[in-house]
RNA sequence: CGGGGUGUGGCGCAGCUUGGUAGCGCACUCGCUUUGGGAGCGAGGGGCCGUGGGUUCAAAUCCCGCCACCCCGACCA
């Protein structure tokens, strides 16, 4: 394939636009590879849709490595189905809903494991049938509340979704085995950096689930890798390791005034400054912090050490589907001694109680007194109060001992989730009863798995980890082009970069060839940069002697090279 | 959902305080010169000033509503 940059249609653009902040969405706007249409909508101009499908070029050959088998929905889907699984409510506000002209209900399909669940049930009676791999590309929609960052946040998005059917647990096992197989091809083609994170199911429900992340500053996840061992996990699905109960004896616990302190800092600061408890050593770790919470309609409140905060998302993942928020109004609940609380009366007063795994019997706080501008010490837990439960709430920090192996700490990080995979188990297959009529005669209910990769997200990301401060640098698997020709010269240079272009061209390289008229050589260079291909050929001063210069974006070498050389150079086709 | 900011040719911005019918740089068109890191000179084309209403002889500018976009917070005992 041979490109001409005089009739691409793509323009450049010399200054960043103002709205992008995150790198992958400032160079393919400024590079011409996308444009935004509407809130949370991108079109892609002839460069960018190259990559996309390229991207997902790759990601058809894994699937069909698998044996996976690709169908294609409609986005525009009835809406019973939803209503059926649930979905339709619990979904909230981000499924976009319609009606058409009869007023029957619809919706764009945000996932589709309804819909796939009752295609399988149409065709397929018997357990000869099974198992059965089936995936589909295509657009899904999700009313977002605040789309951002370009294609790493869209209302709609180019998604790869699979869904897998098998008889038993140990089928569904061997089914999530090859989708993670072929993922970690799929990233490792695409030139994606990976971690692959235990999550929480959430929405989806179901036993297990792994999300990919892209190591990226600019992602909005957040998770945790073990230095030591293998262990990395979502922070929503971090367990604390619990420490073993002390065997201390505490005093008894006392109350004393602590007047102005309001938070941590200032209770700790006065706790030292007045000796409490016959201490000055004591830290925000010592001190019992009581966060009040709103779930559903009633109150809730956590106790962490003082030294976290509690994580809204842990706590939303542990409590799911219930909805999670601050206790904003304090004003109704005058029991509760904003500042000064603490567990010794909760349960007095009816409000559930839940702990951090680090609050275990046996152990002394100071906290709250439930009075105001007083606290109290050696307050003990089994003793003085007694949680509810446990509750994964605190936020994760680096340096926080691994859950998996004794030794190491944990690392905060940030990623991109380009993949996300999940063992559905029969949540589905419950609600459609999809079944297989067994070689006994009895029917058995189908257990699934569902898989996804969001390709236009992918495609920002690999933008994320792959570019510099002059522009994008593409993994030859996923450019454009394999190689950016450019004519520095008025002489015999623009025919000879045309020939060029057209021998590899022959040879099966897709190239761009920077075919426009009288612009300056900086203007070329600056163009080729942003655009990044990863092979620059310059056919400049040297073509004389038969010489052009090869660069390479990617390491950023420069080398002079006889002009028959070229094709052999640059190598095999791009996309391999 | 809350807070802040911004909406003026394709992109980046000025003009608004003090109302008088829109300007700069880039990009684009034509001509001449220039050509290994975003060239020079000259001549051009292109704007419902986000949107609806109001005030006024007159509104990009003042007033009210709405919409959109960006950033921050969703974080606290």
């Amino acid at each position: 394939m041979l490109l001409r940059l005089s009739r691409l249609f793509v323009r450049t653009l010399r200054e960043d636009p103002v709205e992008a902040e995150v790198a992958s969405h400032r160079l393919l706007l400024r590079a011409g590879y996308i444009r935004r249409v509407a809130p949370g909508g991108h079109v892609w101009l002839p460069l960018g849709k190259l990559v996309l499908d390229r991207v997902t070029a790759v990601v058809r050959e894994e699937m069909a490595a698998i044996g996976a088998q690709e169908v294609a929905f409609p986005s525009l889907l009835p809406a019973a189905p939803y209503r059926a699984s649930g979905r339709f409510d619990e979904y909230g506000p981000e499924l976009f809903r319609l009606h058409d002209r009869r007023g029957a209900g619809y919706v764009l399909g945000p996932t589709h494991e309804e819909l796939f669940t009752l295609l399988v049930k149409e065709l397929y009676t018997s357990y000869r049938d099974y198992p059965v791999l089936l995936y589909q590309i295509g657009v899904k929609y999700r009313d977002e509340a605040r789309p951002r960052a370009g294609l790493l946040r869209g209302r709609e998005f180019l998604m790869k979704d699979a869904y897998s059917f098998d008889l038993d647990d140990e089928g569904l096992r061997r089914s999530y085995a090859a989708q993670r197989l072929a993922y970690t091809r799929i990233f490792e083609r695409l030139g994606l950096e990976h971690t692959i994170v235990t999550a929480a199911a959430g929405a989806m429900g179901g036993s297990a689930c792994e999300e990919f992340q892209a190591v990226a500053p600019a992602g909005e996840d957040t998770f945790v890798a073990c230095d030591t061992c293998g262990y990395a996990a979502n922070v929503e699905a971090v367990t604390t390791r619990v420490p073993d109960c002390p065997r201390t004896a505490h005093p008894p616990s006392e109350v004393f005034d602590t007047p102005g302190t309001p938070t941590i800092d200032s209770l700790v600061d006065y706790a030292n400054r007045v000796t409490a408890g016959g201490r000055t050593d004591w830290t925000a770790a010592d001190t019992l912090k009581n966060v009040v919470l709103r779930v559903g309609g009633s109150v809730l409140i956590i106790g962490v050490p003082g030294d976290r905060e509690v994580d809204l998302k842990r706590v939303e993942a542990a409590l799911h589907p219930q909805p999670v928020t601050m206790l904003d109004d304090f004003g109704a609940h005058p029991e509760l001694v904003r500042g000064y609380i603490g567990p010794q009366v909760l349960s007095k007063l009816g409000i559930r109680y839940l702990v951090d795994p680090r609050v275990v019997a046996g152990t002394g706080w100071l906290t709250g007194a439930n009075e105001p501008g007083r606290h109290a010490v050696n307050v003990v837990c089994g003793r003085d109060f007694t949680p509810d439960a446990t509750i994964e709430a605190a936020e994760v920090l680096t340096g926080d001992q691994c859950p998996a192996c004794a030794d190491g700490s944990l690392r905060r990080r940030r990623g991109i989730e380009i993949g996300h995979i999940f063992q559905l188990g029969r949540r589905f297959a419950d609600v459609f009863n999809l079944d297989a009529l067994g070689a006994d005669g009895q029917p058995a209910r189908i257990t699934m798995g569902s898989y996804g990769i969001g390709l236009s997200r992918a495609v920002a990301a690999i933008a994320e980890q792959h570019h510099d401060e002059r522009g994008l640098i593409w993994p030859p698997s996923v450019a454009p082009c394999r190689v950016h020709v450019v004519a520095a010269g008025r002489a015999d240079q623009p025919a000879a970069a045309e020939r060029l272009a057209c021998e590899l061209a022959a040879h099966g390289i897709d190239v761009l060839l920077d075919d426009r008229p009288g612009l300056s050589t900086g203007v070329r260079f600056a163009d080729a940069d942003l655009l990044g291909m990863p092979i620059v050929v310059v056919v400049g001063r040297r073509l004389a002697e038969g010489y052009v210069e090869l660069r390479s974006r990617v390491d950023g070498s420069r080398s002079e090279v006889p002009v028959d050389r070229v094709a052999a150079l640059v190598g095999a086709p791009a996309g391999g």
